[in-house]
DNA sequence: AAGTTTGACAACCGCGCAGGT
DNA sequence: AACCTGCGCGGTTGTCAAACT
């Protein structure tokens, strides 16, 4: 059954482009009435147009938040860089662009950067990459590693303990502070939250002692606070907590610190309103954020894709840390929770003898290479331009 | 100067999803 | 469960002005 046209063709539309008088009543109507009920607002409005042109026309052109002019390098850069990761994801991607619209930046790219880009890959001479901000540049000198926190994509070896920062393709690579929280990471955490709702459940009716589930409580205010990470971290508790509370978290890895054997109760993520994804055992505890907009990739259903790598910022024993996060290992999570996959798939990596264990590596996606070894023991399925990417998105969260 | 091509961007269209009945 | 409605998204088309021949 299909559904029913906006507005019936046989009415006599007006389409095309808008008349000043046309702008002047619908924005008068939204200013006054809001924005809903599109179907029927033309016709409240005065207007012989239909409801979805009127959206369209207020969402694009006519509200007043929308940011007129060029696109600036900045923008651009940063639209490069998550259609590099969100591909055609115009919505997302215009969340991140304040004032920008998803048509807009559409539109921008079809005309503008797809060209560009395509020249680049083939030119060296048109270069992607927007040229680097020379302060950004000099304030990743060492001299400045006071006021880098200290946020090397480090090691992270069997205590805990970083080892000395990884490289990627040779190049070392530090962080700045952490970026606020973004409002629409809130949005995103709701959604994960739709996805495991069910799991949670499950998990639930399955366990006869939920005593003894951990969860990690973080209260509204500090996920829309301008509050840097580390600030958020020190407030947040490990409690353990009733399943039917809300728990209100902005995506926390607890995993049991004391025991190898995996357990549903003891190595626990809680999300939102109480919702819980088992993962492997490991012999420390990550407390983590999911960096910018890598949960949104997480969340795609995809199969596993090794080559769709997310930077994630997390805590250990009180210090930054931020490694990088295969989609891969988000959804061998979902995939356990579907029942489809077996848990001891993904079983911690080990870290005293990763050459090993490449496979282990890629999927949990972090770097647990030590500094000189990272050129001998990058894992196999790492090509040249997953380096550079890696290299890009790590740089990004610095400049950040 | 006139016709044609190209580029930019506004607008349209169809589809899918969520929520309601 | 089936159907309906509203909304949002992404792909495509239309329009107009500038550039080109």
């Amino acid at each position: 059954m299909g559904r029913t046209p906006c507005c019936s063709k046989r009415e006599e539309l007006n389409r095309g482009a808008w008349t000043a008088e046309e702008d002047t009543r619908l924005s008068e109507y939204i200013q006054s009435h809001g924005e809903s009920g599109w179907r029927s607002l033309p016709k409240k409005a005065g207007l012989n147009r239909c409801g979805k042109s009127c959206r369209l026309r207020w969402l694009n052109y006519l509200r007043p938040d929308i940011k007129r002019g060029n696109i600036s390098p900045d923008e651009e850069e940063l639209i490069i860089r998550m259609h590099r990761l969100l591909g055609n994801r115009w919505s997302l991607i215009a969340g991140r662009l304040p004032g920008r619209t998803d048509n807009e930046i559409k539109n921008y790219w079809n005309t503008h950067l797809s060209k560009k880009l395509t020249m680049s890959s083939q030119n060296p001479k048109f270069p992607m990459q927007a040229p680097a901000d020379p302060e950004q540049s000099a304030s990743s000198d060492s001299s400045e590693d006071d006021v880098v926190r200290s946020a090397e994509y480090g090691v992270i070896n069997h205590s805990g303990i970083r080892s000395p920062p990884a490289k990627i393709g040779g190049t070392s690579i530090s962080a700045r502070v952490p970026p606020p929280v973004a409002s629409d990471e809130v949005v995103i955490m709701k959604s994960w939250k739709q996805l495991l709702e069910d799991s949670l459940m499950n998990e639930l009716d399955d366990s006869e002692d939920n005593s003894s589930l951990m969860g990690i409580e973080l209260s509204n205010d500090m996920l829309e606070s301008e509050a840097p990470l580390m600030e958020i971290q020190n407030n947040v508790s490990c409690s353990a907590s009733d399943p039917n509370e809300s728990v209100y978290s902005h995506g926390h890895l607890v995993a049991d610190e004391t025991s190898n054997q995996r357990t549903s109760e003891s190595n626990v993520l809680y999300s939102q309103d109480c919702n819980v994804l088992s993962l492997p055992p490991t012999d420390h505890t990550l407390d983590f954020r999911i960096q910018d907009f890598s949960l949104e990739s997480l969340l795609q259903p995809s199969v596993y894709n090794l080559e769709e790598i997310c930077p994630v910022q997390s805590q250990i024993n009180g210090s930054d840390h931020v490694s990088c996060f295969a989609l891969a290992a988000e959804q061998a999570m979902t995939d356990i929770y579907n029942n489809t996959l077996e848990p001891d798939w993904l079983t911690p990596v080990d870290y005293e003898n990763q050459s090993s264990q490449p496979d282990q590596m890629d999927v949990l996606g972090n770097f647990f290479l030590s500094d000189e070894n990272w050129q001998e023991e990058v894992p196999t399925s790492l090509s040249k331009i997953q380096e550079e990417e890696y290299r890009d998105i790590l740089v990004d969260i610095s400049n950040n």
